[in-house]
RNA sequence: GGGCGAUUGGCUCAGUGGUUAGAGCACGCGGUUCACAUCCGCGGGGUCACUGGUUCGAAUCCAGUAUCGCCCACCA
């Protein structure tokens, strides 16, 4: 109910974000109205909810500018939402961002001297969480400050109790099912992070290398080798020779086919090692022979498993030779590389060496080139997952908006491999596996572990559990159920899954999207979410990619304190469309501060226009449609077609069409032309003359104003939280409205009983064309802004003579003209001979001026009529095509018929007054 | 190598088959209009990348080309 005061604060000519949107914050706070159960919701239960997924941001992080893209747009979802009386959940959280987190961390205990390996595993996470204890509210309040109507008594945390159990349950399961495996394979290895890597944390980067051609030496069955006997192989990477076991020829290769079978010597470890033949060796390529380095590469471990070759690890984790490496030991990779390739030349067993195009994987964090190398982990098989996930989008369970995306998901999905999720870290979820010294597997769901070995029995005192800790993705992928409650079937499980929107950026789709799809399908049975929202990259004016080391990053916070949330969301959102990357600079965001400041105005002014008789605490209401004029019929009429069109654009998530749309409606519809106008009948009536019912229709243009500047409140709301609820609170409010409009109803064009008068509203536009054509006239003869000049204004019968009486006033002081309403065009010439001409497709006026500069304004006429004669002859040529009036439709081809009648007669009227000039 | 996207006024972008292609910024002229100079009025500025096709009609649909950008990719 309203029974609150309203603000009695003067309200300042310009709008003050930086006074308003704290206050505003914490009055939704207090009010209690971000929970879809809070004190303050409106959600009656008639609705279904409304749940939105957003990426938690990382523990350690602070706001960014596609953080706050993203985070607007998700506000906007919910806060619409939340209008319409759905319960609107949108649960906010943190990511601890585990290999992010260390990275930090490790810089900031190194001012201390100290290191991960000088602190140990216990005090490291000790200190980790002091750390992130200082740091989590940063990003929290910071959301805040954006405005975020985010439900924050559900805050959850991918390192809290309720996650680590999650991630416990849902790894057992996965085991359970046989799709969680630990195994002996390569995995991508970061010598710097000393973690291994998912396949999506590998750049791929393209390099010139190397190739370098060495020559092997074969070796007879005695032993002995002759200098001149040799097979050359290619190779970009000599330092893994170092780990070859064979080397391999194609079968079909007429070259090598004595070869094949026979043995070579692999230098500086003095191996011997067989000469086989496999198909996976191109012929073209290089010499058509290749060294097979198991331990280090992916087409040489599939093929050494295929012939049961050695796999020999020359490899340190920190990426240096190994002991296996014989004289090169304790080099690091580049080191042993330079020295074996000079030693090669100096044998002369170097053929040659040509640059290489290639593609280098690099760890997408350290930028260190990643290693392939032999490792036990833990693998999740994805498949069967993947294939239940493109179910739900092929079943349109899950739609992706924009809807190209759809493609890049299956394309990846199509293609997908085994995930390793171990990494060898310490801040996250460690491996709920145990092992006891028989080497047998235990997965335990437990928070304290198994009490004994599934296979032996062995006690959990003799158990050790697996020291890795889980891909950060892994917890993030279970975030929209086990946020609610997962795996039990907690209320708001039940209630909220499956949630309704993930939005989020494209570029972790694969990263997070897809894994939370692959995830959610198999472990709760069902979709995470109904629609993924995908929003673009934020780049500067110049389209480059924002990144702390260009310095080009614009800080949403210092927008924020400069211009404000609500203009930095507008900005954002006015600017971007799904799936579309989208800049943003200084001109963009002050356009939208300009906007608030414009509406604060609009506003300031409404509520100094009230009419003396309207108590200042009247409900909202409109008048009785007797007394609206022309003018309120053209505003109602535009805002219904606002409302129409803006609510379309929300709902189809085209949230910059519905910035725009609001926009344009906002300041020009609104306070160029219906203000105005306003300001003129607000004046006029109830002075002498008028019809003694003054007061009433005062009355009826203020209820207008109040009305439709609500309905626009209402409808930017989700994009201006603070600016419109501010100015909502100091207007008169309908009976039923609650005390906020963050929870007030969302317009509808139902709830008022008004339909506007289309004829008087198209007499208005007409009006509003005269006068525009009028100030041209002004504007173009020079005439002085100051110089309020006669006018005689002929109308044809229809819409706008319908409306001119209502409206002379307004039409005289917005034209700056004293207006006279003549009635046959003949008038018009004979009061209005050395006047201005003004001729428009609807009407026609003449501006008096004795003093007319005749050259000036028969140019100004010749230079209309060659415009109005040029669309004049394209449209006629089209009437005159036999097969546009028979083929097109019918109203189309009516449309074009009325315009050249329009066309026509402009023209006329336009020659027959150069004709008198 | 495969895929996707973009190409519209000086700049940033709307506009997905039907009047005269729009807006903001920038630019020019005018303005102490009692909400706002974070403003108001008026104006200049575009062969909608190119070629061909479909259609009565194309910025819009189709094919191709060019340029730019992004994503994916285990070949030494």
């Amino acid at each position: 109910m309203a029974t609150e005061t309203r603000p009695t604060t003067e309200m300042s000519p310009v709008y003050k974000p930086a006074e308003v949107e704290p206050r505003i914050y914490q009055r939704w706070l207090d009010a209690d109205v971000f929970a879809p159960d809070g004190a303050g919701s409106r959600a009656d239960g008639s609705k279904p909810p409304f749940t939105i997924t957003q990426p938690p941001p990382n523990v350690t992080g602070a706001l960014h500018i596609g953080h706050a893209l993203g985070s607007t747009i998700q506000d906007v979802m919910i806060r619409r939402a939340r209008m319409q009386g759905h319960p609107a959940l949108f649960v906010p959280g943190l990511d601890h961002a585990s290999i992010a987190a260390q990275v930090v961390l490790d810089r900031i205990i190194a001012k201390d001297g100290e290191t991960r390996d000088s602190l140990g595993r216990e005090r490291y996470l000790e200190r980790m969480w002091l750390f992130i204890n200082e740091t989590r509210d940063v990003i929290l309040d910071q959301e805040r400050r954006l405005g975020l109507s985010a439900d924050w008594g559900r805050l959850r945390f991918t390192m809290d109790d309720d996650s680590a159990r999650a991630v416990r349950v849902a790894f057992k399961r996965l085991y359970d099912d046989g799709l969680a495996y630990r195994g002996k394979q390569l995995v991508n290895w970061c010598p710097g992070d000393q973690t291994s890597l998912s396949d999506l944390e590998v750049v791929a980067a393209p390099t010139t290398g190397t190739l370098w051609y060495v020559r092997y030496h074969f070796v007879g069955d005695d032993g002995t080798s002759d200098p001149t006997d040799t097979i050359t192989v290619a190779t970009t990477r000599p330092e893994t020779i170092l780990g070859d076991t064979a080397v391999a020829v194609n079968p079909d290769d007429d070259r090598y086919r004595h070869a094949v079978g026979r043995r070579v010597m692999i230098p500086f470890v003095d191996r011997i090692v067989p000469v086989i033949a496999d198909p996976v060796v191109q012929m073209e390529f290089g010499t058509g022979a290749v060294k097979i380095t198991p331990a280090h590469d992916a087409d040489d471990f599939a093929t050494g498993q295929r012939h049961d070759l050695e796999v020999i690890d020359v490899m340190t984790d920190a990426g240096r030779i190994n002991e296996r490496g014989g004289p090169y030991a304790g080099l690091t990779r580049e080191e042993a590389r330079e020295r074996i390739v000079a030693e090669l030349a100096a044998r002369t067993d170097l053929a040659k060496a040509v640059p290489h195009q290639m593609i280098l994987g690099r760890c997408s964090r350290s930028d260190h080139v990643v290693e392939p190398r032999l490792k036990t982990q833990w693998f999740i098989n994805v498949k069967p997952m993947a294939d239940r996930a493109m179910a739900a989008v092929r079943e349109g369970r899950t739609k992706f908006v924009p809807v190209r995306f759809s493609k890049v998901f299956f394309d990846w999905m199509e293609n997908i491999h085994d995930w390793n999720v171990s990494r060898q870290l310490w801040w996250g979820h460690r491996i709920p596996a145990w092992y006891c010294p028989d080497g047998h597997v235990t997965v335990s769901a437990e928070s304290d572990g198994p009490s004994a070995c599934d296979v032996c029995g062995r006690p959990s005192a003799e158990l050790r559990q697996e020291d890795d800790i889980f891909d950060t993705w892994f917890s993030s992928g279970l975030w929209p159920f086990s946020t609610l409650g997962w795996p039990d079937e907690t209320p708001d499980y039940t209630r909220f899954y499956p949630t309704s929107v993930l939005e989020t950026g494209y570029d972790i789709i694969f990263f997070w999207v897809a894994r939370m799809m692959m995830l959610g399908e198999w472990l709760t049975g069902g979709e995470p979410f109904h629609t993924v929202y995908l929003h673009g990259m934020v780049r500067d004016p110049l389209g480059a990619k924002m990144g702390k080391t260009k310095g080009n990053v614009v800080d949403p916070l210092g927008v924020i304190t400069e211009t404000g949330a609500d203009a930095l969301r507008f900005a954002l959102i006015h600017g971007s469309a799904a799936g579309a990357d989208s800049r943003l600079g200084q001109s963009r965001v002050e356009g939208a501060r300009n906007f608030a400041n414009k509406i604060w105005n609009a506003a300031r002014f409404v509520m100094s226009a009230r009419p003396d008789d309207v108590a200042a605490d009247s409900p909202l209401g409109l008048a009785e449609t007797h007394l609206l004029g022309p003018a309120e019929h053209w505003i109602l009429d535009r805002c219904e077609r606002s409302i129409v069109a803006v609510e379309k654009a929300y709902a189809a998530f085209e949230f910059g069409e519905a910035a725009r749309l609001l926009y344009d409606a906002i300041w020009g519809d609104y306070c160029d032309s219906y203000l105005e106008l306003a300001k003129v009948g607000l004046n006029e009536s109830g002075a002498a003359g008028d019809d003694g019912d003054g007061g009433a229709r005062k009355h009826a243009i203020w209820s207008t104003l109040t009305w439709v500047l609500d309905r626009y409140l209402r409808l930017l709301h989700p994009i201006m939280p603070m600016a419109t609820e501010e100015i909502w609170s100091r207007l008169p409010h309908l009976a039923t409205d609650p005390e906020l409009l963050i929870v007030a109803r969302w317009p509808d064009a139902t709830d008022s009983d008004f339909k506007p008068d289309q004829h008087l509203s198209d007499g208005v536009a007409q009006l509003i064309e005269t006068i525009t054509a009028i100030r041209a006239a002004r504007a173009e003869s020079g005439i002085e802004a100051s110089d309020w000049l006669p006018a005689l204004i002929w109308l044809p019968e229809g819409a706008g003579r319908d409306a001119y009486a209502a409206l002379e006033a307004a039409v005289g002081r917005l034209a700056r003209v004293r207006p006279t309403l003549v009635n046959s065009r003949s008038e018009l010439d004979a009061e209005g001979a050395r006047g201005l001409a003004v001729i428009t497709a609807t009407g026609e006026a003449r501006v008096l001026r004795s003093d007319a500069d005749r050259q000036r304004e028969r140019a100004r006429l010749e230079k209309e009529l060659r415009a109005v004669e040029s669309q004049l002859a394209a449209a006629e040529a089209r009437l005159s095509d036999h097969s546009f009036v028979t083929r097109a439709p019918e109203n189309v081809v009516e449309h074009a018929r009325r315009r050249a009648a329009e066309l026509h007669e402009q023209a006329d009227a336009l020659r027959a007054r150069l004709q008198e000039t």
